[in-house]
Parts: structure tokens; C-alpha cells; sequence
RNA sequence: GGAUGGGUUCCCGAGUGGCCAAAGGGGGCAGACUGUAAAUCUGUUGGCACCGCCUUCGAAGGUUCGAAUCCUUCUCCAUCCA
């Protein structure tokens, strides 16, 4: 199987602008191809993920990514599938962040000896001459044409401002220079960067006269049409220090059946073969394609070993209630008043519940338990004594467990 | 610059002097049922010292015994005109 056809049958193939070229190109490792980050939070989430893998997919067949930090487009913000405007970000937020995705990046991608390339397209944006600009690049730009793009038309209620309205073009200079700077044929992104990168081809038939290709990424949605890779709290982060490897494991470990496959079609390494013969099964025994998941997963995140660890803890909790790398909440003494501590208290303290209104209606709603014994009084107390003796698995909900230790 | 309509709790959206911590829906959380799934049903959803108190309705002032609601100024957004 050709790398191309592998991508479509994956799924990973959303959109594309000349099929037959592409994949010629792909398939013969001809592609010198880019894509963009934007440095809007300070960790790499699901959706780069994706797009890392793509990179890695297609540096095996041979092609050459150029993966671009948006240090200067950062600095605009992408109006696309918004649906109001980003906060600005401060110049050191950008700077700190491009160096938080540098780190993760490096991780997955191997940039040495010229396999592939990092830049920073603050390096040419910021330097631009507005009126230089206006008339080598606006001049190609129909705003008409522009405003009848996708990404605008979703912002024509809600109202958009002249400095995201630009970004498309700054995009599109992006592409420009990598053309001409390195031979970058190439642009993939996100399926909602569509008429961005279509700015950019265009942009260089226009003043070069030369042709290149664009080919986005299917975006991943849950059977719900949601993006996937987010919860209520934020989104699932690849910095383990914002999502723990534990909380990646179980997220995965929870998508819904419906998504499964598809999820490990799009997200893993795994042989295709594999995959198909995984597709046969059904009801509770996709459960196992979920362990599949998510350990898969973990594990070309944040390494064999902490998937390992994630795997097992999941699995002594969820089947024998055991504490095996369990989140853990270490108490002091002064966690303590006269030698105990409240339930209330101690649910806030493990951060199984933000605050104590929360903590009281766990416990009031029978969502609360200590080692699998229910607590239904708010008043009810722990002892010193009955912690340092014996650790506490305390769990709020089916789902959100801590063990809890006395470090006195 | 002018005219009009707006800014309400996580989101959408009601409320136009006291009965408002604020209807309804969505989402979230918890319970039942299950397969750590979905669907469904039930409860819950600002904080705390929880039968009481405190902070919230774009911001700051003011009127009033009492304001999300009235007045003033400011600010932001949309629509139309220029």
C-alpha cells in the first residue's frame, strides 16, 4: 500500500487540491511540505497531535516536513471555526509558548541533520512594510472573493475585526516564503485552514506562477460532531504536567463506542490489518479495542513506560479497587485539627472537588465513598491515627479516585 | 461621526423597582441502569461558618427603605446611514 492510500484509509485525508500530484509527490518522496503552529497555549494538545503523526507518517515515506511556529501569525490569531475573536496575546506568552512547543515537538519529530526543519515565521513577518505589503501581497487578495470564504461567512454575525481578517493573508505569505526559501511545495493543516492555505497556493500562482498543493487533515470529531480532545475543563494537554499520563489514559479510555475505531484508524501507528480485524467486534468487547486506544496512545505520548503505569493503575481501579499509581494526596499535620480532618475538607484538599459547596453535595448525593464504604455524612471525620496506619483510597464519583497518605 | 438595538450566572436566553442567587433550555456533576460506552430516568448546578450570611446581572457613580430592573457618565458589540 502506497503512503497515500494508507492516509485515505485512515481517514486522515480530508480535503485536497490536485489528488493525482499529490500522491505522486508523497508516494516518491517529492514533498517538501509545511505545517503551522500556532503558539496559542503553552502545550501541545490532541489536535497537533494529529497533525505530528501526519508528519511522521509521511517523513517515513520520505518527504521532508518543515514544521513552522507561529510566532508572527500569533501574533493576529486565526478567526477560522471561531466564533468570536481570541484574546491578544502579549509578545513574552507568545515567546514562552513557542518555546514549550519547540521542547514537545522535538520529542516527536526527528529534526536532526536536515530530516526536517523548524521555523518561525515571526523570523520574516514582523519585519514587513505595511504599504510594501499592501501592494506585492494585498494586491492579489480579493476581498470579495475573501469574504465569501468559510471562515469569514461564520464570523459575518458575530462581527470580525480587520486584524483577524488579515490573518488569511498572513498565512498565505507564510506558504510564499517557504516556497521560495525552501522549495516547499506543500501545505497540510486542519480542515478548517482550508481557505487559508488556498490563499497561499493561489497566492503563489499569482506571483510566481508556480504551482503548489494543499491537503487538510480531517478534523476529529466525536459521533456528536465535537471536536475531540477536549473536556468540560479544558483540553486534553500532551504536557504531562497539565494532563496527567493517568487522565490521558482514561480519557481515551472512555470515547464512546462509536468512535472508537476510528480514533485508533486516525491516532495510532498500528497495522491497518489489525485495525480492520478490531472492527469486527462489537457490544462490551470493544471495550478491549478502547484498552487498545488508549494505551496505544499513552504510550507514543508519554513513553512505554508510563502507559504501562497508567494501564495498570487503571485496571487495579476499576477491577479490584487497588491503589497502584493512583493520583496520590499527601496530607501534614497541619491538614489536621485536633487529629482529624473533615470529609468536606479533605475532598477539596485531594481536589476531587473544587470547592466545598461541591464536596457537600457529593456527599449529600451519595457520590462520595472511602475505600469503596459510602459516606453520606458531611460531618463524617477521619482520624490521624486511622490515615497514618492505613492509606485511604477516597473516590468522588465513579471515575475520580486519590489515594490519600500522611506525610506528617 | 449619526440613528437604532444590545451586553444577565459555564453557554444560549427570560426577567424592566421588592415574591431574584435570578424562569426555561443546553452543558456539567451525582444517583439508578450498564461494559470505565451510548440512550433513558431522577436529583443537583455562585460561595461560605448552609434553616443564616456574603458576592454576582458590561464599568463607575446616583435616586430609593429597597435596583439586574430607574437616572447619569463611560465602555464594548451588532445593524443601518455617512
Amino acid at each position: 500500500m502506497t503512503a497515500y492510500d494508507e492516509l485515505v484509509a485512515r481517514g486522515l485525508i480530508a480535503q485536497v487540491t490536485d489528488e493525482e500530484e499529490i500522491k505522486e509527490m508523497i508516494n516518491n518522496g517529492k514533498a517538501t511540505f509545511y505545517i503551522g503552529f500556532d503558539p496559542t497555549a503553552d502545550s501541545l494538545h490532541v489536535g497537533h497531535f494529529m497533525a505530528l503523526c501526519l508528519m511522521k507518517r509521511l517523513q517515513m515515506a520520505g518527504n521532508k516536513p518543515i514544521a513552522l511556529l507561529g510566532g508572527g501569525t500569533g501574533m493576529i490569531g486565526d478567526p477560522s471555526g471561531r466564533s468570536d475573536m481570541r484574546q491578544m496575546m502579549t509578545v513574552e506568552t507568545i515567546d514562552h509558548n513557542i518555546a514549550c512547543f519547540k521542547e514537545q515537538m522535538s520529542r516527536f519529530i526527528d529534526f536532526s541533520d536536515g530530516k526536517a526543519l523548524m521555523v518561525n515565521n515571526a523570523d520574516w513577518l514582523m519585519n514587513l512594510n505595511y504599504v510594501e505589503l499592501l501592494r506585492e501581497v494585498g494586491s492579489h487578495f480579493s476581498v470579495n472573493r475573501m469574504l465569501t470564504a468559510e471562515c469569514y461567512k461564520q464570523r459575518m454575525e458575530k462581527g470580525l475585526s480587520f486584524l483577524e481578517f488579515n490573518y488569511m493573508i498572513m498565512q498565505s505569505y507564510d506558504f510564499l516564503e517557504l516556497f521560495q526559501k525552501y522549495g516547499c511545495n506543500m501545505q497540510f493543516g486542519g480542515d478548517d485552514q482550508w481557505s487559508n492555505m488556498l490563499g497561499g497556493t493561489e497566492l503563489i500562482r499569482r506571483k510566481l506562477g508556480k504551482d503548489a498543493y494543499a491537503m487538510t487533515i480531517t478534523l476529529l470529531l466525536n459521533s456528536e460532531g465535537k471536536k475531540m480532545g477536549k473536556t468540560q475543563s479544558g483540553a486534553v494537554w500532551l504536557d504531562p504536567n497539565k494532563t496527567s499520563p493517568f487522565d490521558f489514559y482514561q480519557y481515551w479510555r472512555n470515547v464512546a463506542d462509536a468512535d472508537v475505531l476510528k480514533c485508533i484508524r486516525m491516532l495510532t501507528f498500528l497495522p491497518l490489518e489489525e485495525i480492520d480485524a478490531m472492527d469486527k467486534w462489537e457490544g462490551s468487547e470493544l471495550n478491549k479495542a478502547k484498552e487498545v486506544l488508549a494505551f496505544e496512545l499513552t504510550k507514543l505520548v508519554h513513553g512505554e513506560a508510563e502507559a504501562v503505569k497508567a494501564q495498570e493503575a487503571a485496571k487495579a481501579l476499576f477491577s479490584t479497587g487497588g491503589a497502584a499509581n493512583m493520583p496520590t494526596c499527601e496530607l501534614t499535620a497541619a491538614d489536621f485539627e485536633d487529629g482529624k480532618i473533615d470529609i468536606l475538607n479533605l475532598l477539596v484538599k485531594a481536589e476531587l472537588v473544587p470547592t466545598k459547596s461541591e464536596a457537600r453535595r457529593a456527599v449529600q448525593q451519595g457520590g462520595v465513598a472511602a475505600d469503596n464504604e459510602k459516606i453520606d455524612d458531611i460531618r463524617f471525620e477521619f482520624a490521624k491515627e486511622d490515615l497514618e496506619k492505613q492509606e485511604v483510597v477516597l473516590r468522588r464519583g465513579k471515575k475520580n479516585f486519590r489515594k490519600i497518605v500522611v506525610n506528617a
